[in-house]
DNA sequence: ATGTACCTTAATTATCATACAAGATCAATT
DNA sequence: AATTGATCTTGTATGATAATTAAGGTACAT
């Protein structure tokens, strides 16, 4: 009886170590900042050691990390180097939360939709033909989040990138379901980067989420492709809005 | 500038550190082949230090890179525990490449050739608009390769790899290109899995690999994806046979 | 007596400091 | 030009201390 106190939380995936993934976060961002060019030699790990303040355990172990992320190599006596581009393991949630902050261009942004336009219709495919009745469930309840979100632009968010992911987890297919959390933690810079969208704009985004909550419940495959379509036609077409605004 | 010494090496994969990736390997086996099973703990850090016969330090260290793949979660005093499996980074090619030996059922191949079937059309159509002189070139002796390999199946593997690796890398896209090397990743045990695949199919894949070659050279978005799905249809049929196979 | 809030304890990871080993670059030397 | 050795940096080992927190114990209120 006691021991049904168990807290709400459910979510594993987030919790926070202490100090140290500070001091990875921190060279990871002077990587992508620039300050260290791809095939240039970090600092020594003595020297990250005093100018983080930190031991070169800490270090290590956060190098250690960067390295298993394709960020760096070390190798005796020659050192740390940064790896070139396109060894870095951009599709790793972590290295592109990383990343996103720095990514000035929209290249990212655009390769982010290129890769849903190809995933997300067959993800709402296959989700329409194995999604279970709870995750029918759930994403009507994300949907209600979007729909009654009305001004709270923080929870329609929430709410919306809830939906995405119910809907790559409904896939049943890990590598879709990977690539999810993959594209909200894009979404997540994408939401931020364009700005406010206007509520009408959201509500055609609302509109179309519904199709795609219904088309599962009619485990109708070609219905979700398109709505799944429609989808991503208003991302692109968000996203080009917040690109003209950027420009100005 | 000065530092483009290429190698002619081209294949990374083959990047070997010392022993600390044996201990990371090692665990990560122990985790897989189910002797820490998800939500159990592993033993504490100092334990584990005997059993391998190396420091603490070096627990340490492989640990973190298990943390960093989404594998393990280490808190203080509660110990490390193996995290869910909807929590591991099964997109990370190193954790794929861990993790495929133990997969002894058919579902991690058939969620790679679904996630083949989303991408590789569209990596085609990109590439056909955006491949660069130098890359079709590159693509035409991987297809050489590919062609001449007569019985040495592992030759025609590896041009078959490097292949699918260039085509990836023309969509010009840095997600697609690094799931292009979680695909291979797969595709290296895939092709080992499937045993011996007859030599007049091997020439049906060259057949129809050529057609993506000349998609390319004729920049026909629609025709490279066309192609595309024929060689997915190979593939498909392939891992068909390779199952009913197996099941003798 | 029972339950609740608070405190103490102990176990484990987190960090630190130091030392030595191993590997690779560079330069001097032959 | 080749060899060899000096030297620098990462790799590993060891031991100690700090930080964190689950678990148990104690006092107190009900």
């Amino acid at each position: 009886m006691t021991g049904t106190l168990k807290k709400p939380q459910g979510d594993t995936a987030t919790r926070r170590p202490r100090v140290m993934p500070d001091v990875t976060k921190a060279i990871a961002s002077d990587i992508f900042s620039g300050r260290y060019p791809a095939g240039s030699s970090l600092p020594t790990e003595n020297e990250l050691g005093v100018e983080y303040g930190v031991s070169r355990t800490v270090i290590r172990e956060a190098l250690k990390v960067l390295a298993a992320k394709g960020l760096v190599l070390s190798r005796p006596r020659v050192g740390t180097i940064v790896c070139n581009e396109d060894d870095w393991n951009i599709i790793d949630p972590q290295v592109l939360a990383w990343h996103a902050p720095h990514a000035l261009d929209d290249k990212l942004f655009d390769a982010i939709l290129e890769t849903r336009r190809a995933i997300e219709p067959l993800v709402a495919e296959l989700a329409a033909t194995r999604a279970t009745l709870q995750e029918i469930a759930d994403l009507e309840a994300a949907w209600r989040g979007m729909a009654g979100a009305g001004e709270d632009l923080a929870a329609f968010s929430r709410s919306d990138i809830a939906f995405h992911q119910i809907v790559y987890a409904a896939s049943h297919n890990p590598i879709f379901r990977q690539i999810g959390n993959l594209i909200d933690a894009g979404l997540k810079f994408s939401l931020e980067a364009t700005a406010v969208i206007s509520l009408d704009r959201r509500m055609e985004a609302v509109a179309a989420h519904r199709e795609v909550v219904e088309a599962l419940r009619m485990r109708d495959a070609e219905a979700a492709r398109g709505a799944a379509n429609k989808i991503l036609d208003l991302a692109a077409r968000d996203l080009v809005s917040a690109k003209k605004l950027k420009s100005n």
